[in-house]
DNA sequence: ACGGAACGGAACGGTTGCGTCTCGACTAGC
DNA sequence: GCTAGTCGAGACGCAACCGTTCCGTTCCGT
């Protein structure tokens, strides 16, 4: 292998230089592993092994199981999020929706979502991460929809936030990581309608 | 303990005479432990010990962790069905919210479920066991709603079933055992509302 | 009251993962 | 080119759990 094609960075400031693409791999195989065993299985030996890594090129870059989730999670769940602003309620909504299914449909992710969500019911230190990252900032695009569409005059000035929530997220949720049935082109028009009609009530 | 008081019965015709007492409290350690544990982590070991049985009496009634997970998770599943029919829409679909919120509020189904699910998504066997107990128990029940209220003229004939399910179940489940927020009374009123206006469009 | 069988408990050998540590090899920065 | 530090690999002691097998005890059916 080039390791030197690949630059190296010294990731703590005034701490050891780690090699990027050791780096690079070893997320990659953790949430590969992550897919594959679930958190409560994971073994970061097995991680390791699947990124042609010793052990202890884990221990020197993260303290434990969970902090490595943490760190690993939180960085790609930020890079997924988009806040749609069409200037338009439904169009907004069929954004968001389709967005979603999109995230939602990646192998890994699909395998990998509900299995952090019943640790985080369980663990206290890493449901206190995951929400903070990938919840809330999924939750303020969704609000700021919501927003939008109030200041449009296309929802009541009284509109329950949360209540209308549970209609962004709940159905694409439950059709594509509970059910496991992929969502056609064709149905996210109609999703993104019955939404709107149900935010509208 | 006066094991004497609860009969015993034969479990499997010409098996060996099992005790109800000791079944029963392997069942309870059993949901306990997959609380506390998850799926991936949960040791037999540690559900005889909280059942105060030996691991023998486990291998005596189950050949493994998933065959006790299958046969145990399908029993309580069954039991908690429940159809409502009260020949209108809106009042069948608050009936199936507040069911559902009950079922799910309960502190062990809400940890099990998300666990179970994510389990599920990488263990085919026990996701066949689990999807053909409990989701179509429950899809059953969810379709008869839709197909009563069709046959009143409340929903259109072409109404696509599917997609109502998720309006059905999605948004609560996500509030429950993905937001994990408790739902107040009121909200319930308010959640069917948006589900039956959802449904019509 | 008796025989048989299930009981709780403990030990078995085997497997796996933890977190630490030590190799010789290689690569960085000076 | 020299030194320091990371690299892959793997052995280490420790702990947990697996599934099985054995106790001596307790309970059931007859």
């Amino acid at each position: 292998m080039n390791r030197a094609a690949i630059p190296t960075s010294r990731r703590r400031p005034g701490g050891p230089v780690l090699q990027e693409d050791v780096t690079l791999a070893l997320r990659t195989a953790f949430f590969e592993e992550l897919a594959a065993a679930g958190y409560g299985k994971l073994s970061l030996e097995a991680v390791a092994r699947r990124a042609g890594a010793g052990k202890a090129a884990i221990y020197r870059r993260w303290p434990s199981k969970q902090a490595m989730t943490a760190e690993l999670v939180s960085q790609v769940a930020i890079e997924a999020i988009g806040t749609p602003d069409t200037g338009n309620l439904r169009d907004d909504v069929t954004r968001f929706v389709r967005d979603s299914l999109v995230a939602l449909s990646h192998p890994i992710v699909s395998k990998i979502a509900p299995d952090l969500l019943a640790e985080a019911a369980r663990n206290e230190e890493l449901a206190e991460t995951l929400l903070s990252h990938v919840r809330d900032s999924r939750r303020k695009s969704a609000a700021h929809i919501i927003h939008g569409a109030v200041e449009r005059g296309e929802l009541p000035p009284d509109t329950d936030i949360e209540l209308n929530l549970d209609f962004l997220a709940g159905p694409v949720y439950w059709r594509v990581a509970v059910v496991r049935v992929p969502v056609g082109d064709d149905h996210i028009d109609r999703l993104a309608a019955k939404i709107v009609a149900a935010m509208k009530a």
